[in-house]
DNA sequence: GCGACGTTTCGTTGACGGCCGCAATATCGG
DNA sequence: CCGATATTGCGGCCGTCAACGAAACGTCGC
């Protein structure tokens, strides 16, 4: 049994609008140094070095000294899931047309989206299983889209690689290409984002796009 | 940012203990009164009234007045789901400091340490299979770890029997001898409490003692 | 209607926790 | 070694919130 000391205890550690505000930025899973959650959270680095101390005693977060900076990041997956779990709660509150836990990851399309969207790919050989490269009709594929991709092979950029996503354990589409998918899904309607600036959120059309272009149904993203 | 005061705010009705207690009790999913919830979280009902308004408007609770009685439940099943997502999670990282998943059972050892404990036990003869019952071995390894057994026998207590424990679903030292065991293990310095009240921490010397009194290794508790 | 009981509101008290600035410590670059 | 950068520790201030008792309110049983 559990007893209410140590749930309190926990919930303590998130009760706090600083901390809450940190361990939010860390769902995107890359470390971040105490200098810059200090800012992010807009408090004096004293005050954060204070509160990380507690989110790391109470095994919300993991932290690592390498020279003079202090990197944090979520203490593992499950805490990750955790947090995914109760603010997919929190938000489903209101009205709910996301139909899938979908959020970005940079500046691609992560989450169980992100999965969805890679998995269509791979069974229709628009990218490859190592790698995740381009095939010839993934490129043309992009291009129906309305992806420029000439303008994307001129960068230095790696065009297309794969990105492991915290909590589904699964990889999803990365790189030049993974980016711009997500920037033109944003500019044509197909994902919004929600208040929280970091969940998004699949509209009508985009469930509608993205079925006609992959056979992505909205069961596959339950 | 406006996120943050969400997870804040919500993470923030769990963050007493008193409101803890109240949701723990509602976890099995029968309404309570007010008045049994103010006696159970040992509080007075005026204190338990505002906690419990708070609730409800935080969307954790729900609550139907009926009569003079004012009946509380958990606001839906996803509710009750999310709070039991978030006490197995609690349980598998309250003791990540510690070196092994030790906590008491009431007053003997549980959890990882506490079946470690009864294995060695019973593979060094000290204790019978069925029953936990002390050999005469096990009576002159308790003298030897400086417990006063004739004391234990002088009580009408139980000396030894097993305990089922919740986690690990295998049976440990429980009993006089169990709660002789533990505070002997106190008083030695052998594990000690983390500030959660329930999770116990392996010292240096306890790994020691229990590898010279039951050759215990730190890895059989892993 | 009249107590008995359960609940709520109000006002007060006291403790805990977040915040900052400043000083101290540790590391990196030159 | 020195200045710059990053982090931590220490006081002290201040707001917030949980706790209580007393009193008011509403309901039930007789």
């Amino acid at each position: 049994m559990v007893d209410s000391a140590a749930l309190a205890g926990f919930a303590g550690l998130l009760a706090d609008q600083t901390r809450a505000a940190m361990c939010l930025a860390l769902l995107n899973g890359k470390p971040w140094t105490m200098g810059q959650l200090a800012k992010h959270a807009g408090v004096a680095p004293s005050t954060a070095s204070a509160h990380l101390t507690l989110l790391v005693a109470g095994g919300m977060l993991a932290d690592e000294h390498k020279g003079r900076h202090r990197y944090l990041r979520l203490a593992d997956r499950k805490m990750a899931g955790l947090l995914e779990d109760i603010l997919s709660h929190i938000d489903s509150v209101e009205p709910k047309a996301a139909m899938a836990r979908a959020r970005t990851c940079y500046d691609h399309i992560g989450g169980e989206l992100g999965v969805a969207i890679s998995d269509a790919m791979l069974r229709q050989k628009l990218i490859v299983d190592s790698g995740f490269a381009l095939t010839k009709d993934g490129l043309a594929w992009l291009e129906q889209v309305g992806v420029d991709v000439a303008a994307l092979q001129a960068t230095r950029r790696t065009l297309a690689r794969p990105c492991l996503d915290w909590t589904e354990r699964r990889f999803h589409l990365a790189g030049a290409a993974g980016a711009a998918l997500c920037r033109t899904a944003f500019d044509s309607g197909w994902i919004e984002r929600t208040k929280s600036e970091r969940a998004l959120r699949l509209t009508p059309a985009g469930t509608a796009a993205f079925a006609g272009l992959l056979g992505v149904t909205p069961e596959s993203l339950s």
